[in-house]
DNA sequence: AACGTTTCTTGAAACGATTCAAGAAACCCA
DNA sequence: TGGGTTTCTTGAATCGTTTCAAGAAACGTT
């Protein structure tokens, strides 16, 4: 009938007989509600399909029941942003909580925040991309403001969820070694970046519990034609045997760059990527990478800030593994481009 | 001081020396406020850093000043899903509303817009993924919520931006035909998807435009390995110059397919792809693929949106065109691999 | 049956904005 | 300066919920 007009809390209370203030005590579960009454109303809610109206709940209530997510303004999290995003959305509405999306407008990583903040936008954040000394880490801090981030944070204090890239380069090593190699590079990104360190350490930890002295460490720009270009000098100065690199596009790109010189990536020289993107199965070879549990992070993430919004205050930091997807980029037979062949019988016609 | 409290209207009003109702005719822009007025209010909302509340606009408007956009469960748009938020979000953004993010959770593509809609959570919606007499269309129709669809839809009432599938393929096919190309072959998906169905009457149009028959015309799930498969007998069996593929996704399995027969793509056949995924970039050859504009989608989306929420009753149809990105993939000499070589001096040491 | 407890229910006052009828100020002209 | 207009400002009601003190009902005891 009425399509327009939402059943409100009163309209409840008439049908089931009671008060509004009863309604909403059944609604909230608590205490001291007579279970003949409670049942009453509970199919008045049911018969209605009532629901509170989230703007009225959160006038008295001073809460907005939003959890708010800021998307990175760079490509940092975009080859897995679906899957980040759907658990975000997911674990927040399994707690009652919608999502918010905000962007960043200008070079000022703070100001969405704080504009959200002024009108009491949200009751907590989601954050990625963080790096060393994140300026909304403090600003959220100083106004005790909930929020869980996704990356490497030193203080033990805030709730954080991180993939251990340094034991995903690991677990690439340990693969690599387990193959038998011995020569192994590191592609890596220019010092100074919390991820890129990380990754790094660990790529240099477990090559020396293996004995093993880093074939070349080259640091460079997260670019695929940088990777294809460097490859080459790498390969003729220090002839290692693998190529660790700390993104798929390094690697991608390293994988095109030894093509370049006539070497065939999984046959010749072993390749391994990090984050399994899209165009890690759709190489040829497949880039062996190392594929973050995003919906993992997503899960625990909220998890770590509802906690907070609760006024719990569980054990803050999470670091979750990567899965090492094994590709033929590692344990390829590499079949060799045959280069050209003469296509049979082509003929031309029309 | 205060970090909780954010100010009320009431602040705003007892530091400007007016009343409430003042204040609130100086934020909505209301006539009949005398200039000096104005300033001292503007000047007290600036010092106080004043913003309404959301939930407290809501309440007495029934209004909530968010957009909706439920993420899409199969991975449909997922390759540019950033690029879309941003420009949904930030759009939304200008027009003093913002976006909330919501999942389906079953199988019932309907159901998050009505949980939504119980309780009063969004004033519009912005859909993707449309299909042939999509359930949400009617749904959302019914109740005269204000939505707008990324996808063909058949209603001219219906607020829409689609990309022009037809005309992005149309424009592959004119790169090709430039080219000298005469035997084109077309790899799409079983018949019966609005997209897919578009995108081949683009092929089938332009090639007679050109008075060319097809080459061939092969139906397949979108999968790259099938892609990678199915190209083999398409050119034992047809012999094309070149294939338009329906997405990057088949397009890089057939050129992964034509790799594996010894055909160089790019040299030996053209390609093209759709979509422009990253992986069309780091492909090598680089894939000549069609680029839906995002941003364009997205502002347009929400500029209809709002029209409809403001009341207004634009010609609701738009159609954009795909930007071809024109790679080594069917321009390029295509460098043959030149198979393995030795690696010279490849000393073992450690 | 009356009383004191305990258990349940409710009226009324918030929450922070908007709205609109009605009141105050400014303005104009005689 | 007075009165009628017009322009500006405001008090009070309202939106749908929660909260809490206070009132009503049920219960157990004597």
């Amino acid at each position: 009938m009425d399509q327009q007009a939402r059943p409100t809390i009163r309209d409840v209370a008439e049908a089931a007989g009671v008060s509004p203030a009863t309604v909403s005590n059944v609604v909230n579960n608590h205490p001291h509600v007579r279970g003949r009454t409670k049942t009453k109303v509970l199919d008045a809610i049911a018969q209605l399909g009532y629901r509170p109206s989230r703007a009225a709940k959160s006038l008295p209530s001073g809460r907005t029941f939003l959890v708010a997510y800021c998307l990175p303004s760079d490509t940092a999290l975009n080859f897995a942003l679906d899957l980040f995003l759907h658990q975000v959305v997911s674990s927040a509405a399994e707690a009652d909580l919608e999502t918010l999306l905000i962007t960043q407008r200008g070079s000022d990583s703070v100001q969405p925040y704080a504009d959200l903040l002024r009108h009491g936008g949200a009751d907590g954040f989601v954050l990625s991309g963080i790096d060393y000394g994140d300026p909304r880490i403090s600003f959220l801090r100083e106004r005790d403001i909930p929020f869980a981030c996704f990356g490497r944070v030193d203080d033990p204090d805030i709730a954080s969820v991180d993939v251990d890239g340094a034991a995903g380069i690991a677990a690439a090593v340990d693969h690599l070694c387990g193959l038998g190699h011995e020569r192994i590079a590191f592609m890596g990104w220019p010092e100074g970046s919390a991820t890129g360190d990380n990754r790094h350490a660990g790529f240099a930890g477990r090559l020396a519990d293996f004995g093993l002295a880093p074939a070349a460490v080259l640091r460079t720009l997260n670019d695929f034609d940088l990777g294809r270009k460097l490859v080459a000098p790498l390969m003729a100065d220090h002839r290692p045997t693998a190529v660790v690199a700390v993104s798929d596009t390094l690697a991608l790109g390293a994988m095109a760059g030894l093509r370049d010189v006539g070497l065939v990536p999984g046959r010749d020289v072993a390749v391994t990527g990090f984050d399994d993107v899209p165009a890690a199965s759709l190489a040829v070879p497949g880039l062996t990478s190392l594929r973050q549990p995003m919906e993992r992070v997503g899960a625990l993430l909220v998890e770590r800030l509802i906690a907070q919004m609760t006024g719990e205050h569980p054990p803050a930091q999470a670091l979750i593994e990567p899965d090492l997807i094994i590709r033929d980029s590692t344990t390829g037979t590499g079949v060799p481009n045959p280069g050209p062949q003469p296509i049979p019988e082509m003929e031309e016609h029309q």
